[in-house]
DNA sequence: GACACGGGTGACACGGGCGTCAGTTTGAAG
DNA sequence: CTTCAAACTGACGCCCGTGTCACCCGTGTC
């Protein structure tokens, strides 16, 4: 086995053993057993449990944030409400077809540390910030109504945490299409009709 | 000093720690110098760490829950848009009167330890299940579009989640009555017009 | 002044998890 | 078959935080 296959599997069992037990929870001694080698290997690949715990969430975030694509209200070919459905897909599909990690950036990564927040907090502002400077140019075509574009991001934000966190952590089973349809469909309309 | 006045010091000066540092960073040694106390006093008071998080937790939960009033479409005195309002107002009053401790409900005492979660987990449902059946009295009377209850309920309490976690954890400046009115006109229509 | 007792103290022993490193295995090259 | 380096191993020592317990102190009682 080359260093290279050593260091994913390591990493990818270290991935299962953060999911089940979380940061705290997990021991080096769970990983090392669960990927099968002895102690002293583990430390040849990795600085510490801090650093490959760092590199999946790292991972993940980096995917997530090649997968956000602008939206680009003069492309002719795909509707501005598609694209922001495609967004929201995008986001959602590379989330649940890595459950484990998933969990993990939603429950575990928080509160690791002080650090390890700054950098959650960076990404997610990132996010929010881009969908903020979005909605403000939907505001301009009138796609968006009048109002705080920083309160919209983190409604939309938060819900669509939510959804995904009962399904990936609590089991609901509920379809990846039906999530990217629910959440767009409260964004146009809510749900009251008081 | 009484034994309720000291056991009332330490829990305060724990919650403060807890807020500041998170559940496993905060060692005892932090809580009893904070609080002033030997470490020997700490444990006359308190099983251990685990027992006074746990009360800090169950306490404000307790609150929450007795806050929280049923939705009564006949009540001639409230409209149901008011009632609704007055539920978001009163749990976003709790939370904000006491930033520390809901910093810690927010954010720490997730991933503790299996048994705890399995405890907030239960509370978050208990709200959850409330709001559904909420929504389905609500979608009888026409004042709730048709659709899954379950989604509009994870959608609000998600969404109302992150704005308080801004501005709890993030120092986010935004007066708890904008909350209010901002996730209110969320879900009544939603923002995007598309 | 002696005694009792409830509350408070902090040094200490213990355990658990981490990271190391001296030693072993593997396999490629000569 | 021998040699050597790179990969791997796991027992060990260390540290840190926990919870205990033998002792102390102040106050009330006789």
């Amino acid at each position: 086995m080359d260093k290279t296959e050593r260091r994913q599997q390591i990493l990818s069992h270290a991935r299962d053993v953060f999911a089940k037990r979380g940061y705290h929870a997990a021991k080096i001694d769970d990983i090392v057993a669960a990927a099968g080698v002895a102690r002293g290997t583990f430390y040849l690949y990795f600085e510490d449990k801090r650093a490959i715990f760092s590199e999946i969430v790292d991972r993940i975030l980096a995917r997530i944030g090649m997968s956000v694509q602008r939206v680009d209200p003069n492309d002719p070919s795909r509707s501005v409400a598609d694209q922001i459905k495609e967004n929201i897909e995008r986001i959602v599909t590379i989330l649940l077809e890595d459950a484990a990690t998933t969990k993990i950036v939603l429950s575990d990564a928080v509160g690791v540390d002080p650090l390890f927040d700054r950098k959650l907090h960076a990404f997610y502002d990132e996010g929010a910030k881009l969908l903020e400077t979005s909605l403000r140019d939907g505001q301009a075509l009138g796609i968006v109504v009048a109002g705080d574009t920083r309160v919209f991001s983190y409604l939309t934000l938060g819900a669509l945490k939510e959804l995904l966190y009962q399904v990936v952590l609590r089991g609901w089973d509920h379809p990846a299409e039906q999530i990217v349809n629910d959440v767009f469909a409260f964004l146009r309309a809510g749900y009251l009709r008081v």
